[in-house]
Order: structure tokens, then C-alpha cells, then sequence
DNA sequence: GTAATAATTTAAAAGTATGGTAAATCAACA
DNA sequence: TGTTGATTTACCATACTTTTAAATTATTAC
């Protein structure tokens, strides 16, 4: 079942627009405010953002361009006219679709649908961890960190695709060379110490002191959580 | 610039249209009737379709089923009414966004940047290829860089056009068989080496130290990003 | 503060994957 | 059917990765 985050700051609009919308079987989010809405967009992965262009905190442009710079949910632009949308079209911001007030319920929903149809079907439609400033993609197998490929080794991949998937909790060696490596039960629990250290210095800024890869003392070893 | 082919039986509707899509840049191609209009988009390929709804000699639903099955142009499908929208919307049949009538040719336009805006950044839509200094056309079958003419044998094109539709991401040698060879699951994996090892022999200026194709070590191989 | 234990670093050995050469097989076409 | 070019396979040298072990440094608990 898809996400649908709705940035919107008129509570009526979006009463009418969530039940229209779980009604058809969509989940929804909703952020009255452009920063929390782009908050709240990076924490949950929406499928597809339905964007007014009026908000308070941060304007809806803002919003729309940070979701572009950082990742590439489909965008639904929400604006006061059609003077105003042929405007923004020529700014080439980079929402999918525009839909100007007022309009029916109807109208978004078959938007909507149109969109998530076309998106679902891209060929990328691709299992992305994004922690801290990293970028892990399980499919394309590549970490970016500012848009910086990071080469990184199968052993490397596997590890920090394994603590990155769930950051805050800690994993034992046994339990990352069984989870990154395949091979528990067997070969020297200190092997991991040795990848650590190598991812460290391919990922951390400084891999004296880590911030993303954190020492659990006596356990082994955390990702970094907030 | 980009062509786009309006099929459409109603001689007024296309004259305002091709005016104000020419007005805005666009090529534009004409149809008065499904079957013609079919034949125009396989000759032509234009980078984008407007579609009627109701046609004379082809109905415009089974126009818009032969696109997809023969390629995927993105479609914009004009509709009588809202209802008859709905409805179409509910059949999945692949338009990429529908307009009722009556719209303003405002609209029209805005949808049509807004989806080839879309469609020119994804990968798979477009017939052309343009990454570093290579040129893969899809349909000519051709692969040129500065100009010059490479020739590739049917392996190796198909092998390049999967890894260059999305630079950056890592294809495991089990998925380049499948997406360039049409045969997983049977052969040898090392196959994979030989043909790249060909191809990098075609296309990189020094093939010891191969700037496009890019091994990823213990994973398989990569198109160079940016 | 010190002893005990754990983590990190280093370097070298062991293990795997890749690239190049070349030969065998296959397919298309005259 | 013979010829040509494409594809697949085999093999070995080389490059890269992983593991191990030992030395060093850090952390914990008394």
C-alpha cells in the first residue's frame, strides 16, 4: 500500500483530501508546515508528496527542491491559480505535476494514481537507507555521501547496509558475520574488527574519532542513531 | 527540441493546439485518425503523445495499448468528460496522464513540459542515451562518441545500453545476463567478462584503465557517474 | 593507579575475483 | 555447405579482498 504525505496549511483541504484518499486505500501523512513536512518526508519515505505552495516555516519551492536535491519521490504541486502555475512551470523546479485551486478531490486522486502507476513501474524503484548525510542503495549496490560515490568492498557493503538498517542498535560480531558475511559459526570473531576499521576510513570524516560506526563496548558495534 | 504527435480527429482542437505547442517550442506531428496515427508515432518516434480518446479508424484505447506494448512514449490521453476519465483511469492501460475536455490549451501545455520534464530524466523513456561523450540511440541501434560511429555486435549494445541507462548503479554479472543476454539462470557468468572486455575495447580511450565501464569488485559492473 | 580485558592498528598470508589470450563452439548468410 | 563473425569457454597471471596473528592502544573494574 502506497504513503501520501500531504504539505498542506489549510486544515479543511486536508480533512477532505485524507479521506478521499484513504478511502481509496492509501496511507496518509500530513504536515501543516513546509520544514516539518520536509521533516517529516525524510523519516518516512513517502511515496509521493502533495505539495501547496503556500506554507508557512518554509515555502512549498524550498520544499520541492530539497526533495529533488534528495531523492526523487513524485511531487504534486497544489497552487492558488493557473496564472501562478504556468509561472512555476517555467521555473522548471522539478514537481511532477500541477494542479491548480480549486479543484475536486476527484481530480488529485486520478493524479495520484497516474503518478504512483508510472513511478512504481520505473525500473528504479530502488530500496534506498538514508542515515546521516550516507546514501545506501541495496539495489545499485553504492554509498554516496554528498553525492560522492564511496567504493566500498562486498564485505564493507554488507556490514554497513546491516547496522544502517537499523541505527541505535547494537550488533554483536557473531551477529554481523553471520548478517554481513554469510559465515557465522565459523573463522575469528576479531575479522570484523579489521572490516570496521577499513569501513571507518572510507566513510567517517574522521575515522579516529567515528560518528557514524560507534564502539559498544564489549558487545560490538552500533550505527550512529540522530 | 521535441516532437510531439497530437491524434486527434477534430480539426479545430489540433489547430489550436499545434499553434500554441509550436508557439512554445515544440515539433509538432499530426494524426486525424487512430491507424495513421499509430504509423506516424513508429516512423517518427516523437517524444511525446497526445491522444484522443475517440478516433476514427483506430479507437484510441487500442492506439494507446500498441504504444505500450511496442515502446513507451509517454501518452497524455484527452477524455469527453470527467467520468469517462475515472473510469479510463480505473483500466490502467498505460496513458501517462488524462485531460477532459474541455481544457485550455494552457493546461495542455503545462502537462505536456511537466511529463517530458519527467520522462527526458528517466532513463528507460528516452530512445537516446547521452552519458560522458557516448551517444547510445536505442532504435538506430548505433553507439557514437564525438561523432564517430562505433560498432558493436548485438551482445555488446545490449550490454551497454542496461549499465548507461543508469549510471552509478552496480549490475551483478546474474543481472547482466538477464537484462543484456535475455538468459539467466543458464551459462556461465564469465561470459560477461569477455563481452565487456570487448566493448571496453570498443568504446574506452584506453582500455587498461577503463573510465566508463567500471568493475565493482566481487559485485560485477558499473557505468561511470557524472 | 593498576591489572585485566577489549578494541584498534599493522602487516603479511591466504583466498578470490578479474583481465587477457586464445581456442572452441555457435549462428547467420551467401 | 563453407565462411565469417559473434559468442562462449578455458586457463593462467595479476590484482584485490579477506582473514589471521601479533603489537599497540584504550577501556573497565577493582
Amino acid at each position: 500500500m502506497s504513503t501520501i504525505l500531504i504539505i498542506e496549511d489549510e486544515p479543511e483541504l486536508v480533512k477532505v483530501l485524507r479521506s478521499y484518499l484513504e478511502q481509496a486505500g492509501f496511507n496518509v501523512l500530513t504536515a501543516y508546515r513546509g520544514d516539518s513536512g520536509l521533516s517529516t518526508w525524510e523519516h518516512k519515505h513517502p511515496d509521493l508528496v502533495i505539495l501547496d505552495l503556500n506554507l508557512p516555516g518554509l515555502d512549498g519551492l524550498d520544499v520541492a527542491r530539497e526533495i529533488r536535491r534528495k531523492g526523487n519521490t513524485p511531487i504534486i504541486m497544489l497552487t492558488a491559480r493557473v496564472e501562478e502555475m504556468d509561472q512555476l512551470i517555467g521555473l522548471e523546479l522539478g514537481a511532477d505535476d500541477y494542479i491548480p485551486k480549486p479543484f475536486s478531490p476527484r481530480v488529485v486522486l486520478a493524479r495520484v494514481r497516474a503518478l504512483l502507476r508510472r513511478s512504481m513501474s520505473s525500473p528504479v524503484a530502488s530500496q534506498v537507507l538514508r542515515v546521516a548525510n550516507l546514501e545506501i542503495n541495496l539495489d545499485a549496490h553504492t554509498v554516496t555521501r554528498a553525492d560522492e560515490l564511496i567504493d566500498l568492498t562486498p564485505t564493507e557493503f554488507n556490514l554497513l547496509a546491516t547496522l544502517a538498517a537499523q541505527p541505535g542498535r547494537a550488533f554483536t560480531r557473531l551477529q554481523l558475520l553471520e548478517a554481513g558475511l554469510g559465515n557465522a559459526y565459523e573463522g575469528y570473531e576479531r575479522t570484523i574488527d579489521a572490516h570496521i576499521k577499513n569501513l571507518r576510513a572510507k566513510i567517517e570524516p574522521d575515522p579516529k574519532k567515528p560518528r557514524y560506526i560507534e564502539t559498544v563496548f564489549g558487545i560490538g558495534y552500533r550505527f550512529h542513531k540522530e
